[in-house]
DNA sequence: CGCTATATTGAACGGCTGTGCAAGAAGGTT
DNA sequence: AACCTTCTTGCACAGCCGTTCAATATAGCG
């Protein structure tokens, strides 16, 4: 036993539980699961992140972070504020993100939000930045009363057709 | 041991299902929990139901029709399509359903349709029907290249909120 | 009243889960 | 070489799970 090369331990256990919970969903979704599948001990899975809980709670956070990478940089370019709407918009339906692991395992993020509160905080501060963003570009392209609604009205439609997205994998 | 009252013993059973479903979530439906709230032996909720997953088959079977109770009587009456239309949006997102138990069951819902085949189908037609429901009343009221893309896009849509009001109960 | 079908339970089971712990292996540092 | 820290594992354990089974009580029917 003991260490072998540098590898990114954490790293792949993240990846092996995104899978995993991907495609097992979860309520299969173990630790003895996730180590089979980075080829480890469940012991170490434990080290590395202390507890279930906390791993998932890791994994939520980086599929957060894999989700939002595209449509923040479609948000970066460009200066006609249209321009970067539909950019943004589109980043969100992006067909390669949209058929992956990441809309599937989502659907169990959505299912856990509302009985962890670490994973509730988590899924409020993406979506409000979502539809924080929505906002600032329609304020150049629509009137001030109008804003809001078309905001929350778009990013409704977003988690609809990701939802959708989803679940037709499933079919 | 033996019979009380000719109660509704599955009918209650499935209500303590619903109920242990919608306020701890998949993770913690068990057997067990389900008989504790129906003040009933676990070995009871399987002589009804044979085994967990027909228990769970059971609850999403009754939650879509709870759910698909008030949007076709909205569909019944008038003779106005917009109007028709328009009651049947707002059934679906009738505050006193959004808001409830059946919101954040549903999300449950979601999350194992797409490991369980039999779900799965459930979901698929109940969602099929909404858009065929949909496509119907556009049909007088758009023009027909329109119909499809409109249909599915409002469908979306009251998913897409549907999920925003479940989540919302979460903060 | 006896018979049968149904309702209901307690007890027992094997299986899997998450987690704790002690121990060993290996790399880094001094 | 000695030491410390980190990585990694096997093992053990208690706890809960779904499910089975035999036993008992009740209701309805003849």
């Amino acid at each position: 036993m003991g260490r072998k090369e540098p590898e990114d331990r954490r790293g792949q256990l993240l990846q092996a539980a995104l899978a995993s919970l991907a495609d097992t969903g979860i309520e299969n979704f173990t630790l003895a699961e996730v180590a089979r599948r980075a080829d480890v001990s469940p012991a170490l899975v434990v080290h590395y992140f202390g507890d279930r809980e906390k791993l998932i709670e890791a994994t939520f956070r980086q599929l957060v972070e894999r989700v939002t990478t595209l449509p923040m940089r479609a948000l970066a370019g460009g200066d006609d504020p249209e321009a970067r709407l539909r950019a943004f918009v589109l980043a969100h339906l992006n067909p390669s993100e949209l058929s992956s692991e990441a809309s599937r395992a989502w659907l169990s993020f959505w299912g856990m939000a509302l009985y962890a509160p670490a994973l509730a905080r988590l899924q409020r501060v993406h979506q409000e930045r979502m539809v924080s963003n929505l906002r600032h570009e329609l304020r150049a392209l629509v009137v001030a009363d109008a804003v809001e609604r078309i905001a929350e009205t778009i990013g409704a439609l977003i988690d609809g057709f990701w939802l959708r997205a989803a679940l037709a994998s499933a079919w």
